[in-house]
RNA sequence: GCCGGGUUGAUGGAAUGGGCAGACAUGAUCGACUCAAAAUCGAUUGCCCGAGAGGGCGUGCGGGUUCGAAUCCCGCACCCGGCACCA
């Protein structure tokens, strides 16, 4: 093979090689970087200041995901995206925009925490050392980034801006009224002014001290400190993320046990955002099935509120204290339904095990007469409420989601009364009703809920039938094997004294009592959403410092500016304190408590108090928060005045014409981040927008998420994957080393074995045959195997480019100076055509054919005429650009292909003179004529119905109609 | 279970305001060049019948609408993704 492939190369040495490709990519990659040819200029004359001359052009603002500098090196489906925006940015920059392309890393992250665990390397060496790998193999794919433009999160100069802005979010508070963020020292003017009161369960604001002060402004925060449940997984020592957590409640790295531990934790409240987050979606040019996962995340749902008053129990009741003797209502229980249509079928309630209210309810002995399903085989209500609470609090996540189906729970003992039919109601325990959803309490309907159903059919519960069955099966819920629960259905059986909402439709039923509950004072027609607020603190070493530190009473303060950034500490052990996996009620110890210098400090915080001991808080931000604002970094990387200049973010972000959102003109990256990342910067956005930092709501006007590359797996008999490249084929079965494999379609990675790295690919093709290659495949939103044989096509496309310009025995121009045939030059412009939309409508493969048609049209004549060559050259610069740098150069030009202008077609060659017209009889095509695009239908008809084949398809037979579609089609139907 | 998306030659994929199905590429077969091979160039390549001209069938399956359906509608199967007792 090398023997035969050396005298080739002899034979033509100015083929265009792997080797030639290889030094025109890095000759090209070191003019650019040497000329700064990608750095866009900011307005104005500050840092990176390009002057007014230079921004007078439109811009566009081309983003990736950005990576995690992974140690374990790139594959060939890591750069799919970024190969996708360095092709829309090099497209616009020869449209004439101002295009600002760069590319930054998210460097804080467990994995490189762990590795520094088991080496006792630091994680900032490591992660640095695989920031200079991984940008050497991304340089050498000839990605035009601007490069002064590029950071990491983990650098004090930008994480010092994390931290600013966590500490603008935890100085804020939403404003329910004005539907927007307001520093939280306004709200504090508003409590010691009067103007505003605190909450009825609270004394007003001057008697409280400083530690209620303090918790009652947390309740406020956007950023605040609570209590809160959280995956605690003992073996690895560090609370875990949900997403880091699998279906079977273990912990995705390690498999070790996860428990549920409450701990004191950093919340965003992001709930306050939640009607905004969602309306704001229907301006953004996203992918629908994104938009409907953020819209199911935040699940907005319609409903009311309802108060059900409960009777507490008297001291000393005993047996005997039944439903119908109870004192007057003191507690009362609230649900949120969305359907309150059905209240007057509501025959019982039920709390989730964790709800306050239950201890309060509670009555000393069971009511008289309770069925033993009921009590769960208990003496009193008490003990059956706590072994219930126990049994469910040790259920795992898996244990609940396979009992789904059975329903369990017990009833309290308590009464409450149905508000609109005075009823007594029993009160249950159960599981099936979640704390963290609406108010953690039910109204149970069983005839029109399924859950419901199956509870008050495992404990013997009534059901009463409210909404009319339309398919049939009869008013009995006794005879249903199942609730109905259909909305289009009208209401019966819901008549009382007081509110009679029979014969109404659902919609109507539920705008009357609603209207109802309003005017009685028990309950409100109300909007609940399903999002919660976010976890925002980790028990880690690599990750943000929270800037907050505590006085000796506790309470939290907010590090002054001129204090930031707070950098990470060293410390002698960055691992957090590991536990028997499966001991659970261990709590964790964060790496940077060690420090104890670090942790306990003497500060003057600016307060008038002068130094004082404080101690740090020891937590670190989770890794989404480097993510959440960096597209504004890139704007205004060294900025130290402020996170972005006001100027420099209005330009390249802010509302313009069809965005009146603003944000980065085009965000490429997987479809993972749906509703994680991409939820999380959208609230950001609209927190540094509330407080006036910045003028876009939205960081990302269009999204487009790129597909995977997949890769074949083999495995062996026993299951075992093997050596992807060492598999041979024949006839259709393969073998690793003589051994018959089977072969599956799977993700590409090092444990399948089957990686290609883009090292491979630049040794045997080069860099523009991978990109092209990539581009290729097909449509970018979708996942495609990468097929190693396939590669090679695109390589022979640049081969047969170079050819048809350079002369491969000379290396000189084969060119003429003639002017192109017609033929050819209808070819020329129809490409121009279709590429220039196939490029700004990202179909990348589509256009790579388009080029190819063209360029295996010129091949097949003699020589190439310069203004047609120029045109390839111009329109594959984008996707192929090194070789497009070389041949533009070879091709007598001075300037480089980056800032051409893209080639313009004339529309009198779009159009072909004369178009195929498809005569059809019956639907089945019988004729093709060559007619004039202009003709008209009349003559085509006439044209159509004498063509020999036609007659003869037609054989006599009447004609019954004859469609006619001028120019390119006619279909005759005899009859 | 619910909600999305998908299913086109041996393979990746083209073509959807309904109008020539299979662009482009890979692979395969044949030919030219070569002592030979590689590379390159040329031809063929959806399936079936036919020596050929030609004909029939064909976009997961079954129906429907239409002069005409890969494209629209109804039902079904399978695959991928998301959510998962959300009241």
């Amino acid at each position: 093979m090398s023997e035969t492939t050396t005298a080739a190369e002899t034979a033509a040495p100015h083929r265009y090689t792997a080797a030639l490709a290889a030094d025109i990519e890095t000759r090209w990659q070191d003019f650019w970087e040497k000329q700064g040819t990608y750095e866009a200029p900011n307005p104005g004359d500050g840092d990176l200041g390009g002057g007014p001359e230079a921004v007078a052009k439109p811009k566009k603002f081309i983003m990736d995901m950005f990576p995690y500098p992974s140690g374990s090196g790139l594959h060939v489906g890591h750069p799919l995206g970024y190969i996708a925006t360095d092709v829309v940015a090099r497209f616009h920059r020869m449209t004439g925009h101002n295009v600002l392309h760069t590319l930054g890393f998210d460097a804080f992250g467990l994995p490189a925490e762990q590795y520094a665990v088991q080496t006792g390397t630091h994680p900032r060496v490591s992660t640095e050392a695989n920031m200079v790998a991984m940008k050497a193999q991304l340089r050498r794919l000839g990605l035009g980034h601007d490069q002064r433009r590029s950071f990491a999160t983990i650098d004090p100069d930008y994480y010092r801006w994390t931290q600013w802005i966590f500490l603008q979010i935890f100085n804020s508070w939403y404003d329910a009224e004005a539907q927007r963020a307001r520093p939280i020292a306004e709200l504090v003017e508003e409590f010691e002014s009067g103007r505003r009161h605190t909450p009825q369960d609270r004394a007003p604001w001057r008697e409280l001290d400083a530690a209620e002060r303090a918790d009652l402004l947390g309740e406020y925060r956007l950023a605040y400190a609570s209590e809160a449940p959280v995956n605690w997984c003992p073996g690895l020592g560090t609370v875990l993320a949900n997403e880091e957590v699998t279906a079977e409640g273990r912990s995705e790295r390690g498999n070790f046990p996860v428990f549920k531990a409450k701990l004191r934790q950093w919340n965003m409240r992001i709930t306050a955002y939640a009607e905004r987050l969602l309306d704001d979606l229907d301006g953004l040019d996203w992918p629908e099935a994104i938009k409907l996962q953020q819209r199911n995340w935040i699940g907005r749902s319609e409903g009311a509120r309802i108060d059900f008053p409960v009777h507490t129990a008297a001291p000393g009741a005993g047996a005997g204290t039944g439903a119908g003797e109870r004192g007057p209502a003191d507690e009362s229980i609230t649900v949120f339904t969305t359907r309150q249509d059905t209240l007057f079928g509501a025959t019982y309630m039920v709390l989730a095990p964790e709800h306050e209210l239950v201890d309060r309810i509670v009555p000393s002995a069971w009511p008289e007469a309770t069925h033993e399903v009921w009590t769960g085989g208990h003496g009193t209500p008490a003990e059956a409420v706590a072994a219930y609470r126990a049994q469910a609090a040790a259920k795992s996540d898996v244990e609940r989601q396979a009992e789904a189906k059975d329903k369990s729970g017990v009833f309290t003992g308590a009464y409450a009364t149905n508000p609109v039919s005075g009823e007594p109601v029993p009160v249950f325990v159960a599981d099936y009703v979640l704390m963290g959803y609406g108010t953690g309490a039910i109204m149970a309907v069983p005839a029109h809920d399924h859950r419901d159903f199956d509870f008050a059919r495992a404990f013997e519960l009534p059901m009463r039938c409210v909404v009319e069955p339309s398919d049939g099966r009869g008013t009995d819920p006794a005879a249903w094997d199942d609730a109905f629960v259909s909305y289009d259905a009208s209401i019966v059986n819901s008549a009382g004294p007081r509110i009679a909402l029979d014969g109404l439709d659902v919609e109507r039923a539920k705008e009357k009592i609603t209207a109802w509950l309003e005017a009685q004072g028990v309950g409100a027609g109300t909007v609940n959403y399903r999002l919660r607020d976010w976890l925002f603190s980790r028990q880690r070493y690599w990750g943000e410092p929270f800037p907050i530190v505590y006085d000796e009473e506790g309470i939290a303060h907010a590090l002054p500016e001129d204090m930031l950034p707070l950098e990470l500490p060293e410390v002698d052990d960055y691992s957090p304190r590991t536990f028997a996996a499966d001991d659970g009620d261990t709590s964790p110890e964060t790496p940077l408590s060690r420090n104890e210098e670090w942790v306990n400090v003497t500060l003057d915080l600016g307060l008038g108090d002068g130094p004082r001991k404080y101690r740090r808080e020891t937590n670190t931000m989770p890794n989404w928060a480097g993510s959440c604002w960096y597209e504004l970094r890139y704007l205004d990387p060294r900025n130290d005045r402020v996170l972005v200049d006001p100027t420099v973010e209005r330009y390249w972000m802010g509302p313009r014409e069809g965005m009146p959102s603003g944000g980065v003109d085009l965000y490429v990256g997987g479809s993972e981040h749906a509703v994680l990342h991409l939820l999380y910067a959208r609230f950001w956005s609209k927190v540094l927008f509330d407080l006036g930092h910045v003028s876009s709501v939205e960081p990302f006007h269009k999204l487009f998420n790129q597909g995977m590359i997949q890769a074949y797996v083999y495995r062996d008999s026993r299951g075992i994957a093997v050596s992807a490249a060492e598999v041979e084929e024949r006839d259709g079965a393969y073998y690793h080393q003589g051994e018959k494999v089977s072969r599956l379609l799977g993700k590409m990675g090092k444990s399948l074995k089957n990686a290609v790295t883009p090292d491979e690919i630049f040794a045997e093709y080069g860099a523009d045959t991978l990109r092209l290659y990539e581009m290729a495949m097909g449509p970018l939103d979708v996942s495609r195997p990468w097929d190693p044989r396939a590669v090679v096509g695109q390589y022979r496309l640049l081969q047969r480019l170079w050819r048809n310009v350079v002369d491969e025995a000379d290396g000189e121009l084969r060119i003429t100076d003639g002017e192109p045939d017609e033929a050819t030059l209808r070819a020329l412009h129809k490409t121009i055509d279709g590429v220039r939309q196939d490029l700004a409508g990202l179909r990348f493969n589509t256009a790579i054919a388009k080029v190819t048609e063209l360029n295996n049209h010129v091949t097949k004549q003699h020589q190439v005429p310069r203004s047609v060559a120029e045109g390839l050259v111009l329109l594959i610069a984008p996707l192929a650009p090194h070789v497009a740098e070389e041949l533009w150069h070879k091709l007598g030009h001075e300037t480089s292909v980056v800032y051409e202008d893209f080639p313009v077609a004339d529309p009198a060659y779009v159009v072909d003179e004369t178009v195929t017209c498809v005569v059809q009889v019956k639907g089945k095509v019988r004729a093709r004529l060559e007619v004039a695009p202009s003709i008209t239908e009349a003559e085509l008809e006439a044209t159509a119905l004498s063509a020999p084949s036609v007659v003869a398809a037609l054989g006599g037979a009447e004609i019954r109609k004859v469609i006619v579609r001028a120019p390119k089609l006619v279909n005759i139907v005899p009859a």
